[in-house]
DNA sequence: GTGTTAACTTAACGACGTTAAGTAAATTAT
DNA sequence: ATAATTTACTTAACGTCGTTAAGTTAACAC
């Protein structure tokens, strides 16, 4: 039964419901496993009116996704508090992949699925801005690494070595996100593998005397 | 027209030719935007046809996987020829990359997309067989490095090596395969990208005098 | 020659994302 | 005050999907 015109506010706070409703659906079962007509019955809507808040399904997912990666740099600066510059890398890496292992099926959405590219002109978060851009987070903390002198001496492109030490923890993380239950393999412990490929990117990068 | 029984040889031929269908459509398209019908319409049979000779379009891509692991394996197997067993164990991770950047679809569907985990039981191929099974190759691989005395000795468990140095270059592959095309990062050169994690890999994991 | 079986086909089902068309309350215009 | 419009929804419906059920026809068995 339809009510009266809605408040900018109210629509809002509509938008943001069927966010949260289809991000618990999409995290706990898969984007692919949910219909629209679940989403809305969550709310207590029909499914067509998502239609009035979003173009499509896509739409609602990248919503989420915005959402989630401010989420995740949120939280991720707390770190900068850490005082030495090699130790705030480390504590972000360990950060990354706690998010990651944590909440596993918000990182698939974020980082494994076949993705959408999200556009810097479309999302709502703003890019260089450490509050809200996990990997402009990243490499200011690898560009203060760099100007303390401490990486190997060829090594001069910052983004180069924030891009590789990102590949080492995103890869610790999905292989164990996708791969984990496969028998075909035999795992050893995640938290070994994860303090491996920190040493080994810490003694990889930086110059000798660590 | 249905015409005769067939031999096992024929409906063993028919399979392949669904699988080839299959694999083409799937790697081009994406496994969810290619449909029963289209792959029957390939090989010009009804789509019901296809449930003939597999339960359904999950056992289409699991039987895919099967073969393409083999491939995998077998494409890998002939840098076994390097002698210098660190100089192999790099050809390893370069030629694994090759073939994730190669084939990025053929990469997704077996490392990257949510995954069915593959029972070695019901998999035709060989598990703790070099030649059928990529994983085991690179155990190999590590493990000869390992015997030659060149890891840092604190290292010592074969499978926790190989399991990181697969993730670092899983890491490079897929941040590539998924995120080459956002905006929002400033990506480097992906072979600078996966030389740089080689080194690392390398320098992290190796006695000192390289 | 009359079943039986194997290898197919076409029809059909229920569910999906999405669009079109309808409905009723609140607002505006007269 | 009431008629017209707009807003926020709904139900119906479309085309497509994976999959199943129900034919159809050629080859074989007796």
């Amino acid at each position: 039964m339809p009510p009266k015109p809605k408040t900018e506010a109210e629509r809002q706070q509509l938008r943001t419901l069927i966010i949260d409703a289809a991000r618990d659906l999409f995290v706990t079962r898969g984007v692919e496993a949910v219909t629209m007509r679940e989403i809305a019955k969550r709310i207590g809507y029909s499914a067509t009116s998502i239609y009035l808040h979003f173009a499509d399904k896509e739409a609602v997912l990248r919503a989420i996704l915005d959402v989630d990666m401010l989420a995740l740099a949120t939280s991720l600066n707390t770190i900068l508090q850490i005082e030495d510059p090699v130790e705030r890398m480390q504590a972000l890496g360990y950060g990354y992949a706690d998010f990651a292992l944590s909440f596993p099926n918000h990182y698939r959405l974020m980082f494994m699925a076949e993705r959408i590219p999200c556009d810097p002109e479309k999302s709502s978060l703003q890019k260089n801005n450490a509050e809200q851009d996990a990997y402009f987070l990243l490499k200011t903390v690898v560009n203060d690494v760099y100007l303390a002198g401490r990486f190997k001496e060829e090594l001069q492109d910052v983004d180069l070595i924030a891009q590789v030490i990102w590949a080492g923890v995103h890869g610790i993380c999905s292989l164990e996100i996708n791969m984990a239950n496969d028998k075909w393999v035999n795992w050893t412990d995640i938290s070994a593998r994860l303090q491996l490929m920190q040493t080994v990117l810490i003694r990889g990068l930086l110059r000798e005397p660590t």
